[in-house]
DNA sequence: ATAATTATTTAGGTTTGTCTAATTTTTTAA
DNA sequence: TTAAAAAATTAGACAAACCTAAATAATTAT
């Protein structure tokens, strides 16, 4: 049983790499998981030896079939169990990530594969992520940052596309959660900021923030 | 924030000194931690230092009052899981400690308050055993070991004493579990077993099996 | 193409939580 | 009440997961 250090080794390698499917860098793991490099270095001589990542010496390191396994498989955890704290147990979206990075590592097929079925096989969680099946298939749909819509468009927000607490907090002050209709009433070229009108307000949005809200068109 | 290491020394010493209260030697103390005396003296050391334990030298170990908070903030993590488990995921008596162990150390008060109130603050676990609350005060009442009836006296079962997979297994095959009225047919004085009538069925249990069933007289 | 800079690895050290073997203290039995 | 046995502690070692400092490799800028 692998421990829950190698466990959330195993995530962020995931995360970084996850778009491109590329090998990442040593430097790149460290600064993500707030360790020195060196620790990396060590820790991918040992993970090379328990064939969950292929790691050659200043090359980088990307994650085997085997370690993309055990990846998706918390991601099936933390997922799901942060369907459990909102849907079952009322936390808001901001609250949920600190506690399902611990529930994650809970090691029992059978508690997960219930909680599946208690929470009804939910396929996305309460940030618009898909949510794997035992087999790591997720499901797919067209989305789109907020901000690439144009002026006058409508949309549905299906989810967020960053975990900081405080973008979280600041969406839910605004009422901008999943389901929420919104319509694009100007698109500001010189800071790439939008102003949308959303529950019958409008709301100004950074650029960042417009990058980080994925919607459907309507 | 205590090791799940440390948890579980404060979670033995609670259980092994519990009935009276007495201070606890090391070597009962590894025995039931499956570790070695060497390893519990060096641990006593540092808890002693935390102010968790309170130990001398050749004097065995008991808890401080901070140590017992702590313990007994465990046990009730645990049990409220085990309600979670056995009444939503219907998880069966005997599965329900494995996965209990684990969850009882994710650190979040308020999941653990969500969680009692999500399951209509149950003061009872699966087993039997009382649930403290907040400030650790746990409910109590009359029971006794079904070994304890006597012939022709009627009972209904409150719970177990004995935490064992395969003497839960065994009563949920007999489908002794909580809630189910008996009858004692008769006591056998040559080996104090007992056979009693649940169920509309005899079924005879053997003096450890009967000290380990509690039950209210009716 | 070489020098300077940056990235990465190696070497050696620390803490936590365990072990075995040796020693000391306590308990039990003669 | 002393000797033998049992229990408990100390000493020293080990693996995991980190660290800092030094060395080496790769990249970049001149």
């Amino acid at each position: 049983m692998l421990s829950i250090i190698i466990e959330n080794y195993l995530k962020s390698i995931f995360h970084l790499s996850q778009n491109e499917n590329n090998r990442i860098t040593t430097t790149e793991l460290a600064k993500y998981m707030n360790v020195k490099s060196a620790s990396i270095t060590d820790m991918m001589q040992r993970l090379e030896g328990m064939d969950l990542v292929d790691y050659k010496k200043y090359q980088g390191v990307i994650l085997t079939n085997l370690g993309r396994k055990r990846a998706i498989d918390l991601v099936r955890k933390h997922r799901l169990w942060e369907v459990f704290l909102v849907e079952k147990l009322q936390f808001t979206w901001s609250e949920v990530h600190v506690v399902a990075e611990q529930l994650e590592h809970i090691h029992s097929e059978k508690l997960i594969d219930r909680l599946e079925h208690f929470l009804g096989n939910p396929k996305w969680d309460p940030h618009g992520d898909p949510i794997p099946d035992k087999e790591g298939t997720m499901e797919t749909r067209e989305q789109f940052p907020l901000a690439e819509l144009l002026k006058g468009e409508t949309a549905t927000i299906l989810g967020v596309s960053l975990d900081d607490e405080n973008f979280l907090k600041f969406l839910e002050e605004s009422e901008l959660t999943i389901g929420k209709k919104i319509l694009v009433n100007t698109a500001f070229s010189f800071d790439d900021s939008v102003q949308i009108l959303a529950n019958k307000q409008l709301i100004n949005l950074s650029k960042k923030v417009a990058q980080h809200i994925l919607v459907r068109k309507d």
